[in-house]
DNA sequence: GAACAATGTTTTATAATATGAAACAATTTT
DNA sequence: AAAATTGTTTCATATTATAAAACATTGTTC
């Protein structure tokens, strides 16, 4: 068997940011582990420790130890173990033979699959997100709302040199991007009410829309023209185009946007071009999705 | 607030392939609903139950009712709402508004973005993929072992009309397919002896190698070859080329595979270019790996 | 239109299980 | 050689998960 352990340069390159509060879980009483106590006023579950655990591990720490991670969440280390154990049984997160640390798992590549298959917009648009990707040879993605955020479900990047990374998975605020802007104004008048109400508009970069009016305006106008553009709003040096795939019921499915570079996004030819070739894809796609509803009754597209 | 109910239609749609065993959870006494005694040996706990609800949702049936669920799994209506909630909370499933039936939650394109960035492999493999999607217009996807399996976890799929489909969280058995066996064969001595002992080799297709000797006698030509082909295997009409990388230690973090309709895999000249580039980028690819690993500690290629 | 049957959901007494402290074994650091 | 840190296991106890029944709502049947 392996050991426990971790080596001294893999230590060093962790920064808990976390500040001292109770005392706890050291074999020896000299103040050097702590942890944060559950500020959120609900007790959890077992299970609600288990979801909470699975979404600790982020992008800048893919990977966590035992005591570690329980010094994070306020669960104990013994508790934590257990859980770790049970989810890695099911392959929720995967442990390194060597350092004894664990991370996520390989069953989320199977369950993006299930996921995207119960998204009938993901395997209609795909098709049509290819040939918008050929004629225009920039990054095409596809995007829907979850919650009060843009989430990015499909991407197919540019083979170019220059091009725009739109990975599955990133997300956004609504207000701030062409993506966002364009689910944002085509989703019904109660949904733009409530979120213009509740949300604040912070500068992601110097181009975002932080007036609410302005906003405001932005979007009508965007429902007029049936797309919606931006240049560096969420991303420095990002255009983008993105326009809505509406079903039979007019009900917003979700958006397909073009990512292009701000050098190629000011030459007006290959904008209009963009704009042009993006206008019908979606077209198209809209059709599909609106046939599909009355042809096929459980949601999946019969294929002419 | 909306209806907890489903039309005859989507009824219609859902059968259930479940075998009458108890009579349980229904308000009448006349044996309508039947559900499944759990038959592993071990109870489960409460996470466990979690994940096992979670895992049920498949491509062939993204969408459960709690009832319906319940009697799949074994676990009460009670249970299942109860848990369902719980992973509502927290975005692992998602609710249908109108049929108030449960498919998967958004939670796991964010989940599929982390666990990339903890598999140092994708990002430093994809860049090379597309360079070979671009020289050999075909399909490219990286697979690494899980398991028993090979799964996919990076796909570039091809422009062209007739090409092969690879998605990512596709899997396969490890004797199958070029990618499979690539896999295999450059595995530790160990692995493969304890595979072979255990596994029974089922025909896929016709293709496919069902005689143990004759699996162990290509897995060392692969290994000698440093490459691995297949033609229908797995998928028949679907041809494939797979190669592996390796890192600095000599151990294998995936391999690099194209797949090829049948039509076009069969024109020698394409699949010697196709193979041509395969290695050449695997080679890149594995170079980059070997040098990584000693210039930068945190698993991390050092981009040049 | 009336009776019935099916659905998602809530309640509640009870049985089952999750919990944290402490100890353990292995290893690195001092 | 001693101290400190790690992942892991054990175990009495307190918390929590459980299933049956009931509920509210809607589709189906005759």
């Amino acid at each position: 068997m392996s050991s426990p352990f971790i080596n001294k340069v893999q230590r060093r390159n962790k920064n808990l940011d976390i500040k001292p509060r109770f005392l706890a879980w050291t074999n020896n009483n000299k103040n050097k582990v702590f942890y944060i106590m559950k500020q959120n006023g609900r007790k959890s579950n077992s299970i609600e420790k288990a979801l909470k655990l699975i979404l600790s591990f982020q992008t800048h720490q893919p990977v966590w130890g035992v005591r570690e991670l329980g010094a994070k969440t306020g669960f104990s280390p013994a508790t934590v173990q257990r859980i770790l154990q049970t989810l890695k049984r099911y392959g929720f997160v995967a442990q390194d033979m060597d350092t004894r640390q664990y991370r996520l798992g390989n069953i989320y590549f199977s369950l993006l699959h299930v996921l995207q298959s119960s998204l009938p917009i993901s395997r209609t648009a795909l098709p049509f997100m290819k040939q918008l990707a050929g004629s225009t040879a920039e990054t095409v993605h596809l995007n829907i709302v979850d919650g009060t955020e843009r989430i990015c479900i499909e991407s197919i990047e540019s083979m170019q040199t220059l091009k725009a990374s739109m990975p599955i998975g990133s997300r956004s605020p609504l207000y701030a991007g062409a993506s966002s802007k364009c689910l944002l104004a085509f989703s019904t008048s109660d949904f733009i009410e409530s979120y213009l109400d509740t949300i604040t508009l912070k500068a992601l970069t110097p181009h975002t829309i932080t007036d609410p009016q302005a906003l405001e305006l932005e979007l009508k106008e965007i429902k007029t023209n049936g797309y919606a553009t931006s240049l560096g709003e969420h991303n420095p040096g990002l255009g983008a185009i993105s326009a809505p795939v509406i079903n039979h019921e007019g009900i917003q499915l979700g958006a397909i946007s073009l990512a292009i570079p701000e050098i190629r996004y000011r030459e007006q030819a290959h904008r209009e071009v963009c704009l042009k070739e993006t206008l019908r894809i979606v077209n198209t796609c809209s059709e599909m999705m609106g046939r599909q509803a009355s042809a096929s009754p459980n949601g999946y597209p019969e294929v002419i």
